[in-house]
DNA sequence: GATGAATGAGGGTTCATTCAT
DNA sequence: GATGAATGAACCCTCATTCAT
């Protein structure tokens, strides 16, 4: 039918649900991937309220009825991909070494993996912001969050004993406060760049203006962190 | 009828549209105004897609048909609910004066300007973040937007430059980026302060922790805006 | 207002209703004229049904209160345009004088007398078309009606009767059954020009296809009314 | 409940939707068959503007969700219909043979035959006027008609052919036009039926009228048609 | 005579969800 | 595991009509 056609073809990798084609193939695990990959898309694009559990059938490749088969509902659906979102985020800490290296360099690299993330990963922004719109509703009933953060901290707060033993970063800062002025000014941009660049009349989405904002936000949060000394480059 | 009680209660000012009772009838400019007000407590409780026009009707106390007569469709009530907001982000500018006193010292009542308004106005972050949900698509048809900006970016611009002059900021400072920073930090915290408060384990939404991210965002800025010299306080 | 503009244009008398402008005067005859034409306008193209009282209330360029002022409801005013459009009908009998001429020459000089009619106001047929719909409801409640017919039929059946006396017709025409057939093949072709284009790939409404069958329903009638020699011209 | 006895029961063959009862479900075909009878006759009685989606759904014996989920819309629901008149009008010319017998009483036969399908279905004439008011739209759009007429238009032109050729009829007679002559007096007459009724006093509904009609208009088109020598009966 | 503001019932359509197979 | 068919509540919006001035 013509529903194949619509399948996401964002994923490279992605391959039609029914392919191996000797009889409809029973393949649990695929489809919990490709229901998956569809909300993520459906949710991202229209929010939580404006996503159509129609549609995502349709991207998936799959009657509408596995959806609830898997998933337990729209609700159940959009929980599962905001935990693939938090997974994603929790991971990125663990892509840097914090234990080597000029602690100002390694700050640098930090907020440059943050603001590559939020570039790669743009649904992350429309998702976390449907969520926050519900009051954080699913994922303070999702059990697996709350193990998720406590890892990301830790290694924040090393990063920032290192700095400021070897002098280089002003004394008490807080790791969370410093996440989250790096955060801010990445998400804040790309997530409202459409009104922002009405607004200023600058278009904030094309490249060569984000990537002076990825090095703005670097120097901000550098010039903000570390002593002036350190910084004479 | 039940009616009157699902009136809005949180503008403490609000008063219902039946009630001055002398001449139950016919007062345009206010039927208006509660639409527009019970709209805005709508769209911002629930988003664009989520609002509902029933509810709307319902708070502003009035017949449902009348949202229509007055702006046409839920999307042309999003749009009239936008441009109030705009409105005010705009008015914010021109209450600080930026031609006299110390340059720093003005960049940090400004940090405190902007925090606070979206501290007594926390609706105009989801409303905004359902406006770029949608592509600014409601913004970019509204004629009356078109001529809000310029203003706020030239006061912008001449407190910079009268940073620069004395020697008190650093050189090189794009009004843009400079608000976008402040802004983005202020904005974030507030719209995420769901998620935010649930991974981090730290409630962001008491007065406390916000007072003291209100510091924290006019520190980081003075500090990546102002030559070390100036900050000897 | 915009509403001015929004007038029918279609009567070359048409002036504003407002015009006189000598404060808003008082022209009864007049609103009661441009509301009629401004239904007829709009009952003729949207049906009954689909006619819209406000788009009727804009055309005639007066408030809707005043349709229901002048014509009690939407059904009333359908009622009045109705009737006008019989009265039409009516006066034509009284454009041609049975009485002196070759009764054949009457006949065909009649036929393109109701095909004119019907040509010059298309949207009679769209009307009683509706009025059909309905099962006669308003004429038969209209009390105006009652005396319309019989002078018509009166002077049909004496051209029939002149006719079957000098011998140029066949004897037993009927003058109903005559009236009927004749107006049935006009009417037919251009109240179904729709879709009998489509169908026959033929375009019914274009000026020459509609003057050939004109011509034809006018021979189709002589050579069935009309004895054969009469007919040798 | 209550909706059982709302059920169309113009239709003879008309069984509810739930009947059988032996596994109460699951019938497609039949699910959208009762639709489109239902539709059809609601379309009929209240035109395309006046007819409710509810009201059919009701008829139908089926929940309102089910009209679009097989027709799409309430105008591809008047479309499946008209398609389904068109497709019994085509029918018609294949249930009289032209090739054997006189062209004269062919000729008469077919007049009868066109007689009694708008007698026997004469919501026929509500639904064409309907989508004749909408200026054919529906049918423009459907690909279905399209070879629906030259089958119709090949067979009358050689009834025409036979005729002239033996000498019974008359030469020139253009197959459409013919066509357009006889429908147009049979169509006109019932589809006027009220207004006509009541203009000329003489109840065009009742069966003896009609069958007078139904000879009426064979002898008129005979007249005209066939060649006198040929009528000498 | 004339008006803008207001109404409630109901318009077509779509929603997330479940049934029977 | 997987499907097409079915549901009822609710969606946004529009209707003819009337109120108060």
């Amino acid at each position: 039918m013509a529903k194949r056609s619509a399948r996401l073809e964002a994923d490279p990798a992605f391959r039609p649900h029914e392919a191996p084609r000797e009889g409809n193939v029973r393949n649990p695990e695929r489809a919990r991937r490709d229901i998956l990959a569809a909300a993520r898309q459906e949710f991202a694009a229209y929010g939580l309220a404006g996503a159509r559990v129609d549609r995502i059938a349709e991207k998936a490749g799959l009657n509408k009825r596995m959806l609830y088969y898997y998933f337990d509902s729209k609700s159940g659906l959009f929980t599962a991909v905001l935990e693939a979102v938090y997974a994603e985020l929790c991971d990125l800490a663990e892509q840097l070494d914090f234990e080597t290296g000029a602690p100002s360099l390694l700050l640098g690299r930090l907020v440059e993996l943050l603001f590559d993330h939020y570039d790669r990963h743009p649904d992350t922004i429309t998702l976390l912001n449907s969520e926050n719109l519900h009051g954080a509703r699913h994922l303070a009933a999702s059990p697996r969050l709350k193990q998720m953060s406590p890892a990301f901290r830790q290694r924040l707060a090393r990063l920032i004993a290192r700095g400021e033993a070897d002098g280089s970063f002003r004394p008490g800062i807080d790791p969370v406060d410093l996440y989250l002025s790096i955060v801010g000014q990445i998400y804040f941009v790309q997530s409202n760049a459409a009104t922002l660049s009405l607004f200023f009349g600058r278009d904030l989405t094309r490249r060569r203006v984000r990537t002076a904002w990825r090095r703005h936000v670097r120097e901000m949060t550098l010039r903000a962190v570390c002593r002036p000394e350190s910084l004479e480059v």
